[in-house]
DNA sequence: GTAAATTTGCAACAATGATGCGAAAATTTA
DNA sequence: TAAATTTTCGCATCATTGTTGCAAATTTAC
């Protein structure tokens, strides 16, 4: 069985073109993906619904995350911890390239935590830092 | 001559009623503010349009800066730093309430830094964390 | 292979944000 | 303070992003 559907199947989602295809481009890409990047590398073949529809429920089932950027653009990432359904727990930093514009998961890199002020409690940390990424160096 | 004029007319801005207004907004406010609150705040008195162009400059001038969040809505706050045109300092850490879903400033808690690969050189770092507030709590 | 369950594509809609342009308002000049 | 100049505002229009309902197509289970 191929790994993309092996991926699907474990995670209880029936095995669609549409599901097949995305989740080929996340194995492939080395970097997060928009969705507009997937709309443009899987070339017209899908509706937009299909997209949003395909990236939610990879999202709800841990096997994508999503990384916030300063631009409130959303991008989508290979979950490499082992997150479950409903219950993810990455917490790296990621890394966004001022040059390539990559968004790269540091998955060795932990978002270290703060002291916050008296009387807040955190729950879930998010870091994101920009500058020069390795190849662009 | 008020407060608000002063700040404006400090940064080189024109003294317009909508500025002054949106600005009495952001000082009145214990946390960040995003667009659709200050359309409902200030009443139906301004075109969405001018809302845009009002908080672009005030960003401009380094008056208010944005923060990131995960769901991809933008928010805007005071920036207490002392940022110039064109030219932000702001590194500290913001706090997202799960439960008021306030946007809170920690002017206090800078963002740490983290020691990234081999190759990465950062620029910028941002950092949000999300849990219950001091006033929830 | 057939029936049931799920997914897809389409149409329609809502929210967010940008731009051009003439009218209105604010600032500068005289 | 009034006219000239500069800036901003409001409106119309458009683009992008994301959501929902529903019938047709596909996948899965039997
Ligand atoms: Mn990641
Ligand atoms: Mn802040
Ligand atoms: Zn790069
Ligand atoms: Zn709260």
């Amino acid at each position: 069985m191929k790994q993309v559907e092996e991926i699907l199947k474990k995670n209880h989602l029936s095995v669609t073109g549409s599901r097949q295809k995305i989740m080929q481009l996340f194995l492939n890409s080395n970097g997060a993906l928009a969705h507009a990047d997937i709309e443009k590398k899987t070339g017209e073949s899908f509706d937009r619904v299909t997209v949003y529809r395909t990236l939610q429920s990879f999202v709800e089932k841990g096997i994508i995350h999503l990384i916030p950027t300063r631009d409130n653009s959303i991008k989508y990432a290979l979950c490499k911890d082992d997150c479950e359904a409903g219950h993810h727990h990455d917490n790296h930093v990621h890394f966004i390239c001022d040059e390539c514009s990559k968004t790269i998961c540091l998955d060795d890199v932990t978002v270290p935590q703060v002291k916050l002020p008296k009387g807040f409690t955190p729950q879930h940390a998010e870091m994101v830092v920009n500058g020069i990424c390795e190849e662009c160096k």
